[in-house]
DNA sequence: GCCGTTTTCGGCCCGACTGTTTTCAGTCG
């Protein structure tokens, strides 16, 4: 998937346009562009090879012509073009929080500075305060910048930030004069990564609210304060913005601060056409500045002429436009789920028994659970053999009785490298379900994962494919394979795509749930593939994913009742 | 450079904060 190389490209020359002090809105333009090729969940060389790029939002003549140019050659004569006025290593500099294209300019300019090594070295030598617009502050305060680059942690997963977040809402609630606190940004959105945790307060002692605020344990340091709004880094280096506002503003302050900065921008310009103006604080007529919205976010949007739209939504991705058409998707949520079908015991490489992941299941109000433990060609996560299997089916159905529960027996089954399953079909189907994922010979050509997978769907016994692309956030991308190709096998053959829950994996991730479901009405199983008792509770970033994804309840097939999952279950089996 | 149920030309989100200024430019979200 060459989308990301393009992004890249795109956003490289933005850089590079800002840096040499072009028109801001073209810079704006390539900026843009990139963000759309980013989130596009189709290749960029199928468009290309049929002539679409234009239909990109955002990709006019020009600019598709640059990605024409890289694709068909691997480099871009624009860029080189670029680089030969201003060193493409600018753009590492203005990654130090205080140096934006002005200043990275000027150092460049003036003092040979090109990298951060360079400028560590300028650093220790004073030499900043000297230049002209700079004095010994900002050489502080890039100083500081610097270090804060280097302790600042990369983003990081939704999973791990979530908790800390709600220890921080917690924290501040806490303090009488905090009369809301909401989590916002990306976490509020459910993205899968986060960048830093910006935290929304309500109150009318904002004084008061900053220092309680920065006295919360987790503080490492503070990096700014002013008088509405304050940064700080934790002990986990991750960086946690506070903004306070009036009770009044809330809701319009809930609104900015949530963004995406793209949807943001898109409500701002239906503002301005409609003669208002949109802010933190609130919706104003122009006219005489009356403030007509702002203390909950369905005012502002009401205001707008807009139904309420869900956070996980708000990527300008069309869901401006459907809100004006009255026509948001009623999105999944955490109740509608009535199991889980994709969990291990300690029969393989769970830590749970079986009967303790059915009890937890009980307990979060389930209906049904399967038990899909490794089969034995996953040696190390002690896959059993037919005999167990058998052995383990019948205790299954004790427990299922005694519990009075509706208890799968399945298993999640290996696709070999060569597409085959641990076990021939006619054993597959005597489990109630079948699960079916790659666990081993990740490094294949895409060709050979691509053919792998569709082989093992279209045997005609897999209900759910796993973690369909293998990838891990931030430790392992997804392995080289067609997606489209796997999305097509699997809407021939009517097998349902997992959304793993785990927040390493969070696989198939929001963009694909969404095509899976426009382009091929493809039914997902949103599951734990939870190995304790514990993990079943992470389905809620299961759920985060699918509605990033603009699924509904009827996508989702453990939303179904236990009748409609049997028929389901039978009916993909004949 | 892109875009158009007001436009093929003239727009393009909005405000906080800081430092170096003599009224604002730069950075950030």
């Amino acid at each position: 998937m060459k989308n990301q190389e393009v992004a890249d490209l795109l956003n490289k020359i933005s850089a590079l346009l800002e840096l040499k002090g072009e028109n801001r809105f073209k810079v704006i333009a390539y900026a843009e562009a990139a963000r759309r090729i980013e989130n596009l969940s189709t290749p960029i060389e199928n468009l290309y090879r049929e002539g679409k790029l234009n239909q990109i939002p955002g990709v006019g003549q020009s600019i598709a012509e640059k990605i024409k140019d890289f694709l068909e050659t691997g480099k871009s004569a624009y860029l080189e073009e670029l680089t030969r006025e201003v060193p493409e290593e600018l753009i590492e500099l203005e990654k130090v929080p205080g140096v934006g294209p002005k200043v990275a300019l000027l150092l460049f300019k003036e003092l040979g500075i090109k990298n951060l090594g360079d400028l560590e070295k300028a650093l220790s030598s004073n030499l900043l305060r000297n230049l002209p617009r700079l004095g010994p502050k900002s050489e502080e305060n890039i100083k500081r910048g610097l270090e804060t680059l280097k302790r600042r942690s990369a983003r990081i997963p939704l999973g791990h930030a979530l908790p800390l977040a709600e220890e921080l809402v917690q924290f501040l609630k806490q303090f009488p004069f905090v009369k809301q606190v909401e989590a916002c940004g990306s976490l509020r959105r459910m993205k899968e990564t986060i960048g830093d945790l910006d935290i929304l307060v309500a109150s009318r002692e904002e004084e008061k609210t900053m220092k309680a605020f920065t006295g919360w344990p987790e503080v490492q340091e503070v990096l700014a304060v002013g008088p509405t709004k304050s940064s700080v880094l934790t002990k986990s280096a991750l960086q946690v913005d506070l903004r306070v506002v009036r009770p009044d503003s809330f809701g319009s302050a809930l609104q900015y601060f949530t963004g995406s900065q793209a949807h943001n921008i898109k409500l701002r310009e239906i503002a301005i056409k409609k003669g208002l103006k949109l802010n933190e604080y609130g919706v104003f007529r122009v006219e005489d500045d009356k403030k007509i919205a702002g203390e909950t976010e369905e005012e502002v949007y009401s205001a707008l002429d807009l139904p309420w739209i869900p956070p996980e939504l708000r990527e300008d991705q069309g869901e401006i436009e459907r809100a004006k058409a009255g026509d948001l998707p009623a999105l999944v949520e955490l109740k509608d789920i009535k199991g889980d079908l994709h969990v291990h015991s300690d029969w393989s490489d769970g830590t749970s028994t079986i009967e303790e992941m059915v009890k937890q299941a009980k307990a979060m109000g389930y209906e049904y659970l399967a038990i899909c433990d490794h089969a034995q060609s996953l040696g190390v996560a002690g896959g059993l053999t037919w005999e167990k299997f058998k052995e383990q089916g019948k205790i299954i159905q004790e427990i299922s009785q005694r519990e009075d529960f509706h208890v799968l027996w399945g298993l999640e089954a290996n696709i070999l490298a060569e597409g085959d399953l641990d076990f021939p079909e006619e054993t597959l189907k005597k489990f109630q379900i079948v699960v079916a994922g790659v666990h081993s010979a990740f490094r294949q050509s895409k060709e050979k994962m691509t053919e792998r997978i569709v082989k093992a769907i279209q045997k005609g016994v897999i209900h759910i494919l796993s973690h369909p692309t293998g990838r891990l956030i931030e430790k392992r991308d997804p392995y080289e394979v067609d997606v489209e190709s796997i999305l097509k096998a699997a809407q021939k053959n009517r097998t349902s795509m997992e959304i793993n829950s785990s927040p390493e994996r969070l696989d198939l991730r929001d963009l694909d749930c969404r095509k899976a479901k426009e382009e091929y009405g493809i039914k997902m199983a949103i599951n734990t593939d939870a190995h304790s008792r514990e993990n079943l509770s992470l389905i809620k970033f299961g759920v985060a994913v699918a509605r990033r994804g603009w699924l509904e309840k009827k996508d989702v097939l453990n939303t179904y009742s236990w009748d409609d999952l049997q028929g389901w279950l039978k009916k993909e089996r004949d």
